[in-house]
DNA sequence: TGAGCGTCGGTAAGCGCTTTCTCCGCGGCA
DNA sequence: TGCCGCGGAGAAAGCGCTTACCGACGCTCA
């Protein structure tokens, strides 16, 4: 029925050991037989058995990608970079990784059932992308889990969220990168922290914000960023911080609308409002707008992320640039061992101010 | 180093075999037996090898799903929902199975590679989803590399995209399906006739169309049913549709940026424009404002696929609206199995024009 | 010229699971 | 009492591949 090595080495006439030999190429194989099995192999259109070789070899070449959601294009991006490491673009013979996208849909439960998944499977690594969800027993059961798969041959990488905390939970020490797992974690902080201090900058001083969801790391650290900043710059703003803060319940559009009005209802002269990413900022627009107020004139809004559609929004948003394609690649290449580790497995991304359209000085009173 | 089955089946005093039967839960266990055996898979924390499973039972539990972009709204909420047919919420035993998403990002090599790649992987079944590549060569590769797949046990479902033609393209015959592979096709075309038709019976004559790429299925689908509705009731209407027309290179929205552009400069007295889809309309709008035209006072549009962003969108956009989770949904439980398939194998999804704000009756002159 | 070595290829032992076949023991029936 | 049938469990044969390990051949070099 199905055409198998043994198959393959019989027409070319070697044994199957040499037809392995060949589509692995990492063993020396004489050319002429080389060609003869070449041949055979696509005379008779033989595609390698995955599951029989990665018993023998103990590997697989799968490799996860989890992501919160994959209708966001955060998370698109993120995941086509990974994918565009995995090569094969040709040739693609055997070792050829297939990469796969796992869809948490933000579910901590569903993010551990696809890491058993993938366990099952013997990937090859997983690439854990996006926010972690902030729940002690969660991030317990899943640093386990992570520190599991590691043991057992699965490179991990982190991209887009901290580290995990360090094994033992004392904190004397410093985190030990004794388990392999490898994190790009993004500087929402200090993006967050540069775009409020422009803000301020411009004289902003009645700043709303909308946050994301409120158990997620990205989350509470912009919203750190943005209160330090207000700290540091405008200490008297900072006492009405908490009132001008509005906590949207998912990174999306009607968090954002729903956000601006409630924040519009709770601070009518507000002058500004940031957003926790691109998709809320552009809620936020249209609230704003559906109230009768100009962007940037009357209020002026800052997204996060600048997703593709921020730069060309109207007016375009002034928001924090995330190298997400660069990231996803560099995760891509550090999950296939092609890259070396950042010193102590943990490098930041850098995360840029983009100023556009929608920001100004705010409107004399 | 790693738990093995044997090494279960030596904890619980019983054979492997038994651990297997009680695991895959297909063969009469005695329920004590049962329960010891369940007793020693979680004191050794033991996860099934997958490749080693698939290949004794020659069947794995990998579902995949293609998509042409990953970063598209319109294939996250397909995708997510084929993957939420893949059960395992709770219980998360063996014959789980684990949907993963590839994206072609829309390149017909990608998506061929990734067929093999399943292949190779034996995966149960394999979604395709969205608009075909209409290119001969191509779709005889995927014709073939589809049948070799479903003869090998894969199950194949399309989803949005249209049916493979007939094995022997003589075209006498009925096409037989013979092969196994459902489809679901998206009625395109009649979505495309009614929206055109709404605009018509509103009064308007000089109808702009931005398309999609122009090698896609989908493209060509609306695009016909635009045509044959201009073609019925305003005969006249349908002289001036080539010129009416600007092929966009993407389903995105520059495409619709810059088409609206040049349907203005082509006619400056356009009264409305329809987009290949939601996210090329959106383009449309932003290009439409900022020439300072109105919508819908001054120019209608429309788009296509009824995207969570097209209600809330300002004004909310007219579309036609394409089932998509629940096509998703159907094509995951059709892929399982779960779900008898449609006579003959094809079934087409109905689409359902939504009005909303973004069209109205053309200004009176 | 024969020992020594590098190249290439075959042999065969698994990898960890599923599944057929077989076997055991026990209750029911004649 | 002897047999059949059946529920339940084990033995073992692979599934299709990888990879030691080993042997054969043709060189080189003393």
């Amino acid at each position: 029925m199905t055409v198998t090595l043994a198959d393959v080495a019989a027409r070319a006439g070697v044994s199957s050991a040499t037809v392995s030999r060949v589509l692995n190429g990492n063993y020396p194989v004489a050319d002429g037989t080389r060609t003869r099995v070449l041949r055979a192999v696509d005379e008779l259109q033989y595609v390698v058995n995955g599951p029989a070789s990665a018993l023998a070899a103990a590997t697989s070449d799968l490799v996860g990608i989890l992501v919160n959601d994959v209708a966001d294009p955060f998370f698109g991006i993120v995941a086509s970079a990974v994918q565009s490491e995995m090569g094969g673009e040709g040739a693609m013979g055997a070792g050829q990784k297939l990469a796969v996208v796992c869809n948490t849909g933000g579910s901590p439960e569903r993010e551990l059932t696809y890491l058993t998944l993938l366990r099952r499977q013997r990937a090859a690594a997983v690439v854990l992308t996006g926010s972690a969800v902030e729940e002690t027993a969660h991030s317990t059961a899943l640093t386990d889990r992570l520190r599991h798969l590691a043991a057992s041959g699965t490179r991990i990488v982190l991209c887009g969220r901290p580290p995990l905390a360090p094994r033992n939970g004392t904190g004397e020490e410093p985190a030990l990168a004794d388990d392999g797992i490898v994190t790009l974690a993004f500087d929402n902080r200090g993006g967050s922290h540069r775009l409020t201090a422009h803000l301020l900058t411009l004289g902003h001083r009645r700043i709303g914000y909308v946050t994301g969801p409120a158990e997620r790391s990205t989350t509470r650290h912009r919203l750190e960023g943005h209160r330090r900043a207000l700290g540091e710059q405008a200490p008297e703003a900072l006492a009405e911080a908490e009132r001008l803060t509005v906590h949207g319940g998912a990174y999306d559009r009607s968090a954002g609308y729903d956000g601006a009005l409630e924040l519009l209802r709770r601070a009518p002269d507000l002058t500004a409002v940031l957003a926790a990413n691109d998709t809320v900022a552009l809620g936020v627009c249209a609230a704003l707008r559906d109230r009768g107020l100009r962007i940037p004139e009357d209020v002026s809004v800052g997204g996060f992320d600048d997703l593709p559609f921020a730069a060309d929004a109207s007016p375009a948003l002034t928001t924090v640039r995330l190298p997400l394609y660069e990231a996803g690649a560099r995760a891509g290449r550090l999950a296939l061992g092609l890259e070396t580790p950042p010193p102590g497995d943990v490098a930041t991304v850098r995360a840029e101010l983009m100023v556009r359209a929608s920001t100004a000085p705010p409107a004399p009173r």
